[in-house]
DNA sequence: TTTCCTGCAAAGGGTTTGCACGTGT
DNA sequence: ACACGTGCAAACCCTTTGCAGGAAA
């Protein structure tokens, strides 16, 4: 129980400091997100939000993700005209790689490729604010 | 007048080639399309063949669109759940930088990054089928 | 002629919103 | 008590689709 609330807190604690009230649907949607490995899409987090307690609407999660992505806890993962997918937010940067075949999603960090971008981005004249990678990948098959 | 031929060639050909009919609102669409170089949404992408012939409506230009993606020679931008954009695919393989201030789109091409990207991909076990990139700055005031 | 394409308008899928009620502080 | 959050259903926006007429080969 303690363990869960310590999950909990990088969220939970960015809204006690700006006086966000604290309701009982934000508490559960931020549990199930923070308990997210896979990345789910909003009606994902919806159904398994419901499963806790089926008091959460739809209309409650889209708010809520809407929420939590102004308060920079949560990041919106954007796949091609399809349903967006969430994670947490955490502060060490990672980018994407996607199994074509499978959908999976598999997170990386590599400082070079950062870098590289920054040197780019100042070579035409821009300081780099953001960035968005995605790898698309078949598995290499070792059989 | 043949300058404009030259220019649509390539959708064009891979159409003559494939025996799709070749009808007179993709010829408009695929020259606005190669005539464009600001990387339009559909509906600009309507408006502007609509000036050049105001028979076609916006349901062809999401068909003709979708056609030319599936056909390789038009790519597709996502920014953020807004209106998908749109280029003429080239050869020359490029990446992004979108100016948070202006929207403005700068293409680059950086074969570091592609160089790193592949290696990333087979260090996770995949082989590197396509990857999107895109950087956002600011610009640097240089005044 | 035959097959495929088009325009129109209606449907679709994901996301947002107006409203009256409910809840955290 | 008061301000803000919620559920519901309707609205919204972009994109897709069914159908009957129209054009390319």
């Amino acid at each position: 129980m303690i363990e869960k609330n310590k999950q909990i807190s990088r969220i939970v604690d960015s809204f006690l400091h700006k006086g966000i009230k604290l309701t009982h649907q934000r508490k559960v949607i931020a549990q199930v997100i923070t308990d997210a490995s896979d990345h789910p899409d909003a009606n994902e987090v919806f159904i398994r939000a419901n499963k806790i307690d089926n008091r959460i609407s739809l209309a409650t999660v889209y708010r809520t993700i809407k929420l939590f992505e102004e308060n920079n806890v949560l990041n919106r993962i954007e796949l091609g005209g399809k349903r967006a997918r969430y994670e947490e937010l955490t502060d060490a940067h990672h980018d994407h790689l996607i199994d074509i075949d499978t959908g999976d999603i598999i997170e990386f960090v590599d400082n070079d490729i950062e870098e590289l971008q920054k040197k780019v981005a100042k070579k035409l004249g821009y300081s780099l604010v953001d960035h968005k990678l995605e790898l698309f990948g078949k598995k290499i098959k070792t059989d």
